[in-house]
DNA sequence: ATGAAAGCGCTAACAT
DNA sequence: ATGTTAGCGCTTTCAT
């Protein structure tokens, strides 16, 4: 197989052993001994990637071998385990993931689906997701789908067409059908569901405390001394929407006060809702004493509204919102959330989703509910607890 | 090659057209005619993804018919092409991108690496950068280094591993050494820094108007009446915290106030780091009463404290700080920013990453800064212009 | 302990 | 217009 470089000739040659990490060849008709030293003379002319079998041809041996030394299989000589690695990193080699995942039919990759990173629920989410993908040795490939359905149905199909493992996905806003969803379980790839999830499908799922997080806040305002209490929602087909409603009416049912229709105001979420729900709610006949926005966010472009009014808050008027992040925190005055603690979603989804697919469990559909807190801030504390 | 379904004998088969959209086969030993319907009974057998060999099975053809039809190459009858799109939908193929790569030699995927997507900027960055390569046809991978050298370092391994096309990457701020820059170099795979770039090595780079910005916000704070200015910066071995000092020294140069050192702090960019800040410079015999924070955060922070020693913003103490998000323009009093254009700045990195893959230029080091824009607001503006 | 060969799914050059 | 073949980089039998 290999020539040698003296007489040219390649039947006498034989190999004889390791030198300086090298395979060194004997020619029996020359009587010659000699290392393949310019052997990666051949390497600029592709200067990109190192693969096996330029590792192989480097040392002289099979690719087979070194695969396997580099996968650390028994089996295999010492001597041979040290030449591959030192030559794996001479001619820094890096195995192509491409190459392997075809091979093994499997990926270790994480498909994510998320609407917007820029909700902070969603970023936070997303770190968390990634750093137990990282100690869990999977890797994740992260699709945005920017509120668009047709974008989300991109991004799914893009995901299978690079075979991840397995899939997590909050659905963008305008999302109505759901037929790509289907075809993943068609193809038994694991998926689960998180926060924005899909209820028309069995799928695993992660969602919050929506009940009981609605309760809590409209309880919370009851106590205070509210009466009159709005709540602004998302769309009205959305799961939050209504779930987070049968909170409110249920707080509002345990105080014995009656659920008045007018104080519900749908939206459909986009930015500035909050300022046009304030608009109706203030120009009610009798405007409500206390606000329950389904995001944080409306609530605070809601109390924006009402400080340019002058309204007093919370002796007015209190406010309280769903989901926790800075701006909650340092707007003034400070704003009364339910906490659904963006990290434990994530980390539960993607320790859920893990689990299905090592358990090659595509049938399940287990939902988990992540516990939230309430934090009562200045925008509704009167005092009373 | 088909064995017929009637007389079992292979010698006799050959195929006799097309018949809704399935080949027809004709056996010429028994003269039968045949359609193979239930071939796909052998699907079930592997649930998972039909190949490009199952169509080709399922239809009689070779696999590179299928292929060529696939592709929309020319010199396939319609016959053929309409067939296989039929057997595509019929059998649910999807292209697998793994394959399609190794091929290839290139994935379409371009690498991104991202210190923390909880940071406004990032978030908003990535948003567009989704954006601009969905709309050119790429894919993105998105990493996250959670500020943390040795996740950055495994997230780029990673994706050389994965075989992207190309690299945009902005550093954790822990990062100190670039060998993990230098590897991509040499393997020639295009690579673009933007915002937290590294100035050690030649790269392309998308920057911001460093200079101008903190120019543009420390001259506005003199405008204002400020004299005794003080600046709150990064880590001092960050490029953009020596850049932006220069820029807060040019403006003092300008009006003739002398630069003192008391006046200028550093930070290690930690949550809070706002708050000690401040307590620094409000402890000085001679307290400033203007406060320039190289991260809007920090400045909000600061803010935060002022108001607690019931200290009068703008009046007693005028707040910039660089970079605008929403929680500077809801904070009251609301915070006077250079805006830095995160969205601008993803599309420029993005596009001239794209190029540089397209024209295989591994060696431009073009530096690209995107300009930004002062927006005044009531934490500095008293009234003067 | 190591090599040879097949195969993962796809494309492209080369037949015909 | 379509089939055959080889090869992308890697792993994994199956030999030896």
């Amino acid at each position: 197989m290999q020539k040698c470089i003296k007489c040219n000739s390649v039947d006498g040659v034989i190999r004889s052993g390791f030198l300086r990490g090298k395979q060194r060849f004997f020619c029996k008709l020359c009587n010659f001994h000699f290392i393949l030293e310019n052997e990666n003379a051949r390497l600029p002319q592709k200067a990109t990637q190192a693969t096996i079998v330029d590792l192989a041809k480097h040392l002289g041996i099979a690719a087979s071998t070194v695969s396997r030394a580099l996968n650390g299989k028994a089996d295999i000589s010492p001597f041979t385990r040290k030449a591959v690695m030192q030559a794996a990193i001479d001619l820094d080699y890096r195995p192509n993931l491409l190459a392997q995942s075809l091979n093994k039919g499997k990926t270790n990759t994480i498909g994510v689906v998320i609407p917007n990173v820029e909700l902070p629920f969603f970023a936070t989410a997303l770190a968390s997701i990634q750093q137990v993908a990282i100690d869990t040795g999977y890797r994740i490939m992260v699709c945005h789908s920017s509120e668009s359905e047709a974008i989300e149905k991109l991004n799914t199909e893009t995901l299978i067409a690079c075979r991840v493992d397995g899939l997590l996905v909050s659905h963008s806003k305008e999302t109505t059908s759901f037929e790509h969803i289907q075809r993943v379980l068609a193809k038994s790839i694991p998926i689960v569901h998180f926060d924005r999830v899909c209820n028309e499908i069995d799928t695993p799922k992660v969602i919050h405390e929506d009940f009981k997080g609605s309760f809590d806040l409209v309880e919370h305002l009851i106590l205070q001394g509210c009466r009159k209490i709005g709540v602004m929602l998302g769309p009205q087909k959305f799961y939050i929407s209504q779930i987070r409603l049968e909170g409110y009416k249920a707080a509002l049912q345990k105080y014995g006060i009656e659920v008045d229709e007018k104080y519900i105001y749908y939206s459909e979420m986009n930015k500035n809702d909050g300022t046009k729900a304030f608009e109706y709610f203030i120009n009610l006949p009798n405007p409500p004493d206390g606000l329950f926005a389904m995001l944080s966010r409306n609530a605070i472009e809601m109390m924006v509204e009402a400080k340019k009014r002058q309204i007093k808050i919370p002796e007015d008027m209190a406010f309280v919102g769903f989901g926790d992040d800075i701006l909650c925190e340092l707007f003034e005055p400070s704003l009364t959330v339910f906490n659904h603690f963006p990290t434990k979603v994530g980390e539960a989804a993607i320790n859920l989703l893990i689990e299905n697919i090592k358990n090659k469990n595509t049938t399940s559909s287990t939902i988990q509910s992540v516990q939230g807190e309430l934090v009562i801030r200045d925008s509704s504390f009167k005092g009373k607890s």
